[in-house]
DNA sequence: ATGGGGCTTCCCATGATGGGAAGGTCAACC
DNA sequence: GGTTGACCTTCCCATCATGGGAAGCCCCAT
């Protein structure tokens, strides 16, 4: 199977399979005489495995292990399942942010009457010190906690 | 005031408020004779809103519109407002995301012994097509949709 | 006047992804 | 057998917001 071919059986695009394989995450694949790369049914399992785990927001590094984990048929589940619940409590704190700051701001767009005048409490909010009695510093400073999120789930 | 002082009083570094500056979020700042950036206690104000805005989660390019409405004393609020309640949706709409993937982890972890043996759902889920059941192509493909996270509010 | 800390600009790196150029290869069709 | 178009290769660049660091200038206090 060629790397195009790969990619549409695995729902990842040539240019991440590639990249995958760059960084390590997959080994190099076998090559053709002329250097083109080629892919088993095996291969391509994998790559389905990366992409459903990337879909659970699952960074790489984590990704990495579970690869590892998967292709090893004696782990002990435990070790996948820490790795998974550990996945859900970063998911849950970042939904605790985002949901925080989606209520700071609705309670304010609330306060907004939104005509034509020109005198609206987000604004002066935003501009004043009263915002951060609603988040007391929760995530702010949480050093290099958030999950790698970079709207990645959403556009592949 | 210099730009370190600047950025003390108004908790965005001075790297990033040069940054600011160089992609036009805000003017270019007086300079002293030596070519020191000076700042007034107004352009604090402007950079802690600015702070405030990107703490909600609004993308660089909306806290530029936003900048500009602040400082137009005529504008109508309903214009503000509307930013904010777009900003509301997008919330909303990741927090969804994100709670789908948690939920559908959840359970795969819930279903899984986590004890010295092998056998575990996770990975053979994973690794299988029961997951796409969980998220029927969703967020997917919905092209350039989500927020910019790249999990900003919570490192500063 | 010397030293340390602050300022300047410029370059590089991140992480995961896409875009694109320049060039080689394969397969199908005439 | 030759042409064509689709595919592959590598390499470089861009994203977005942010941090790190180097080289060099500046200011103030001792």
């Amino acid at each position: 199977m060629n790397i195009g071919q790969a990619a549409a059986a695995s729902g990842i695009t040539a240019k991440m399979i590639r990249y995958y394989e760059s960084v390590g995450l997959i080994p190099p694949a076998e090559r053709t005489e002329a250097g083109y790369r080629t892919y088993s049914e095996r291969d391509v399992d994998t790559l389905r495995f990366i992409r459903r785990a990337r879909d659970f927001g699952v960074p790489m590094d984590r990704v990495k292990l579970l690869v590892g984990l998967w292709q090893d048929k004696d782990r002990p589940s435990r070790e996948v399942k820490a790795i998974a619940l550990r996945q859900v409590a970063e998911l849950e704190a970042k939904i605790a942010e985002l949901t925080a700051m989606k209520d700071a701001l609705a309670a304010l767009a609330h306060a907004c009457r939104g005509d034509g005048r020109p005198d609206c409490p987000i604004l002066t909010d935003l501009a004043g010190s009263l915002t951060s009695a609603l988040h007391p510093e929760p995530a702010r400073r949480s050093g290099k906690a958030g999950l790698g999120f970079a709207g990645h789930a959403g556009q592949r």
